[in-house]
DNA sequence: TTACAAGCTCAACTTAACTTGAGGTCAAGC
DNA sequence: GCTTGACCTCAAGTTAAGTTGAGCTTGTAA
């Protein structure tokens, strides 16, 4: 079968980078979906490539599965998501990264100006201080995805 | 005991503002350091304050315990740290802050073009081939700390 | 001196995002 | 028709960074 749309685990495996039983699990949170083969076996529409790759861009801007989800399920159930659909994610997140970039310039100058400052007093820090008022969270391990 | 110069665990979570087992669980990890009582109770110095600072500190930039321990690890033994010895590990922090801003430049600047260009071939996205290379890691969990 | 808060240890649980393995099925080439 | 590679399911393991709980000891204020 030369040029089927259908796609194959292995195949979206090796042509999205991601090994078969990340999409297992990706399918298994609802991120992609498949339909089966009469002997049970998973095919893709060539979509999923798309979804892949926003998935993974996503997760790389430190933005969990779970926000991934929510806004892969905003797009649309019936057709094949156009590109004016993609642009109301892209744009959702590229403000999620520019808020993410603003923190993390903050963070970069707190730390500059401490060098400055010597800070050796704990409690003046700025930086310190600036943390605190983010603490009092929930149990369990939280801050779990690094932006790498 | 008026102005003793030794603290509690209890002293140190509630003047830090990080939890009991937190500490205990960073002196396992070795990045902080007690002595005991003769009653087996930890008791630490005043530099211990600065230096769980300087973990969150670290922490909240997207640095990992391990590589927080590694950095602890090059201050003096002996002595109390100085300022010229945090300033070696501030301005190294930076240094990757820098990076990791530049990096979420790089991707939020990527994702705008996708908007521009519409981008329907994934094979020839620009982030997603950016993410390409960056792939085939080890097994296990990685990405594992948020910058909130 | 007796409560009772604060400490101690050690094991088990938590979350996210997957991977690994066991045990069994499907499909395609020779 | 059989072997081999790709699939399937489901359970359990992995990592990081802690938290929670049980069972027991310390220290201190009334």
């Amino acid at each position: 079968m030369a040029a089927a749309t259908e796609l194959t685990v292995g195949q979206v495996a090796t042509r999205s980078g991601v090994a078969v039983s990340a999409l297992h699990f990706y399918e298994a949170r609802g991120l992609i979906r498949s339909h089966r083969t009469s002997g049970n076996q998973r095919r893709y529409g060539r979509d999923v490539l798309r979804r892949v790759a926003i998935i993974k861009v996503a997760q790389e801007v430190g933005i969990s599965l779970a926000e991934i989800g929510e806004a892969l399920a905003s797009l649309p159930e019936g057709r094949t998501p156009t590109r004016e659909d993609w642009n109301l994610l892209s744009t959702a997140w590229r403000d999620q990264l520019d808020q993410k970039i603003a923190q993390l310039k903050k963070l970069r100058d707190g730390l500059t100006d401490c060098i400055g400052c010597g800070c050796m007093s704990i409690d003046r820090c700025p930086l310190r201080n600036k943390e605190d008022r983010l603490s009092a969270q929930g149990p369990g391990a939280r801050r779990l995805l690094v932006t790498r």
